[in-house]
DNA sequence: AAGTATCTTTATCGTTCGCTAAAGAATATA
DNA sequence: TATATTCTTTAGCGAACGATAAAGATACTT
């Protein structure tokens, strides 16, 4: 989609893209505050104004890598959401997808959830709430589509955000994949 | 318990147990990586030499404030572990004990929790853990001697840690208490 | 009163942070 | 080839961090 137009001056001299998903990683396994400019750059083999020719800034960055871990990870919800039959196995579909998805390339939990709890920046916990909550309103709308009354689908919401910050959590704490899936079947 | 000796040199100018409190409320509610030296200093009107000679130096203090954190609240747990009748009801017992600490004082979750997910510094955070560790490993045995076997203890206990981290996490981005209290009924 | 011990104040220190001005290098267009 | 445009490098800025040396203040002990 990306589309190459010409280009003009120098060319850059390494992938955006891959830059992007490179600090998404570091992001996700190490959180914000942990990320220092000079990390990323030692990690993308670039100096500091290159990465800020690149994306903006440091919290620009990790907005692009916010945005693309969304995208990455809509899909699989969106499977949960549209395969679910009842209230409950939407539930239960839900908290096993994001636990394979916390689980994946390494245990690094969720992006969002984990620097909704981990960051000191404000405006970033601000970002990041505001995309929780835009989640927990699907799934509620998904919730009553599927027979819940507004409260009972409100109720399921709150067991399903707390059961994923609790996930993302453990899943960082170094719970294994066994421990954490017992935990999960007792939860539901 | 402090037994107050006559004391030598030029007394303290504060009290350093109030001071104490203080830190913990603020390492409850901001974190340990957000609350800096200058912070403790303007809450307790008192300049860097003097905290560092009453406390040693700003993890001393943090490990301090959990320690003061440990004592309060093992009285709850302890509650919570001994009214238990079965592993069902040690689990309702005590998410419910933890539900109601977490809120009390103002939404700030679990000082122990909260750091152990939010902290950069690595060896504050294996401190950290290995609380959680001591703290699931009680909660296995009370589990056994209420009749479970080894491996329901174990699944037991990580159903209640993944609980706990979530509600935790949730009462820290601002869920309020209805939402959290029908959640756990949920997770029950 | 003299001496000693402890705390408080003033004024930083050295490090790390996110970030950027200025100059050089590599590509396009004219 | 000349010029414009964009990226990269070198070098470092200003702010915040945790922590401290040195000097002054206040208590107890002798």
């Amino acid at each position: 989609m990306t589309t190459n137009k010409p280009a003009r001056g120098r060319p850059r001299g390494f992938d955006a893209e891959e830059g992007l998903a490179a600090a998404q990683a570091m992001f996700a396994r190490d959180g914000y505050d942990a990320v220092g400019v000079a990390d990323l750059c030692a990690r993308l083999g670039v100096k500091p104004p290159s990465l800020y020719a690149a994306y903006g800034s440091k919290r620009a960055l990790f907005e692009k890598a916010v945005s693309r871990y969304g995208a990455q990870s809509a899909a699989a919800y969106g499977t949960a959401l549209d395969d679910a039959v009842n209230p409950v196995d939407l539930k239960r579909r839900v908290l096993e997808t994001a636990l394979d998805l916390y689980l994946a390339d390494g245990p690094q939990g969720c992006l969002v959830l984990a620097n909704l709890s981990a960051t000191a920046d404000a405006e970033i916990r601000a970002a990041l709430a505001a995309i929780v909550s835009d989640r927990q309103a699907t799934m509620a709308g998904r919730a009553r589509a599927l027979g819940a009354s507004p409260a009972e689908a409100e109720a399921l919401v709150s067991a399903i955000s707390v059961a994923m910050m609790g996930l993302s959590a453990a899943v960082r704490a170094g719970m294994d994949r066994a421990s954490l899936q017992a935990a999960l079947h007792q939860l539901l």
